[in-house]
DNA sequence: CCGCTTCCGTTCGCCAGCGCACATATGCCG
DNA sequence: CGGCATATGTGCGCTGGCGAACGGAAGCGG
């Protein structure tokens, strides 16, 4: 428990808390180990904690009937797993999935609502998160529509590096279609492109980006916006005594719109 | 202003609230017309007021750089628009626009973000909605990538149903297309079918359907779970003194899960 | 070192949806 | 009633991604 407080600055969100909102909910922050493919909650099923992933990232996904899926949205250190849980409806049609070994920090429910009603701050920086998962989730459905695997899997990329300390990240093609809701086969082809490109380096599950800024080019506006309004939304919640702990989540990118 | 207390109830977000919430937000509702394809809000441009939809639909659309548009939610009388208001974003990266002529109530932003603090009933039923829209906008994204045309146009159609009051609604193949980020070729397809299937009947701009139990047939597993969604989050909210003031937003659909 | 599993590469036929072009058709307005 | 802007119908070639099948290759465990 010593190294509670070490971990909890890691986390973003909690790291942007004022020390007496942090401090009401520290005593109830738990450290847990969660596993790569770990299932934190299923679809459609009561959320009993909500967590704060510390070195690993989150991804919730939509399952269909016939078996396709689809990730909606991605959360590392910066936020929260657990949102339904805070807005009422206890659960949601999706189920979150841990995309790799590591820590997070879990809180009961009640604990955490309990916190939300009495720390302004700590409800603040909850619905600005809020709203960013919304515009990652939107932005989401844009590309979707619109956008070619290659570019799809560029952002895919951009984003879970945002998420990660390293430039290096553990999935098979396979488990990245899963993600983008496509073929195996389409993920291979787009990757291969990049690999040519000398963007990105791969082999048998592990991908690493050699080349960020080219990924950027390569991507669709979607990244843009969603990394542009990430950022907006997260950073002024953050006061300045905090700052240096996040260097994993602020992108690299500095372009304009 | 001797029929705002008529119209208020006619939203079901402010018709659900307790009566002592909905005093304190009544004297600063301000009735006030949409009219067809009036922009609410513009891209990035913070938001100044809410507004509660009376009789009018409401679309939140994604604009693209190359002018491609696609439609990530739709609000009608069971909820509001002017969600980044309250998160603490004040703008999002899309636009809000009228989907037909009709009334709303607005509310000033500091207004609205006053009652939201005080307001414990208010509070949970606008985060129960936000939720709501989430899973709207998730299911959108889904549906994108993994449903064809025919069945996007019938969710979409019962969905808009769902928060009219008639059966009919004013929209050309052409608007149809931006809404769901298809060519307009595609929807009067999609749309013959529908009609020679006898699901709709259409001509220059106003659609009817004429059978709405085969429209959802057709539709994907997507409008159900929204429509399940819907109802769990908002129903809940509603105490029973106040039903029956929004028999039109209750969808007929009687199938469970 | 061998065999097996997992991961990646590649091909082929197929189809939904795209972009374009153009042909009607229908309501509206003068 | 006639013209006109707008809405809808249809055809054509193209392409991105799908589904299925199969071959090679890299690691791992015995």
């Amino acid at each position: 428990m010593m190294d509670g407080v070490l971990l909890q600055t890691r986390n973003a969100l909690l790291a942007g808390l004022p020390c007496v909102d942090y401090a009401r909910l520290s005593p109830h922050l738990e450290r847990v180990a969660l596993t790569r493919g770990q299932t934190i909650y299923e679809c459609n099923v009561n959320q009993t904690y909500a967590y704060f992933p510390i070195d690993c990232v989150v991804s919730l996904l939509y399952v269909l009937r016939n078996g396709a899926s689809d990730e909606i949205a991605m959360i590392g250190n910066e936020g929260m797993v657990g949102l339904a849980l805070l807005m009422g409806g206890n659960h949601m049609p999706s189920r979150a999935v841990a995309r790799g070994n590591g820590y997070a920090l879990r809180i009961a429910a009640g604990r955490l609502r309990d916190a939300f009603q009495r720390a302004p701050a700590l409800q603040a920086a909850v619905l600005r998160y809020f709203q960013a998962i919304v515009i990652q989730i939107a932005q989401t459905a844009v590309c979707n529509r619109h956008h070619t695997v290659g570019q799809q899997l560029s952002r895919w990329l951009l984003m879970s590096l945002d998420r990660l300390s390293s430039n290096e990240l553990s999935m098979t093609h396979e488990q990245i279609s899963a993600m983008l809701g496509v073929r195996r086969e389409g993920i291979t082809e787009a990757a291969g492109k990049l690999q040519r490109a000398r963007a990105i380096q791969y082999s048998r599950g592990h991908i690493e980006v050699i080349d960020r800024c080219q990924l950027e080019q390569l991507a669709c506006e979607c990244y843009e916006v969603i990394s542009r309004e990430c950022t907006r939304l997260l950073q002024p919640a953050i006061p300045a005594s905090r700052v240096g702990t996040m260097e994993a989540v602020r992108p690299c990118r500095q372009s304009g719109r």
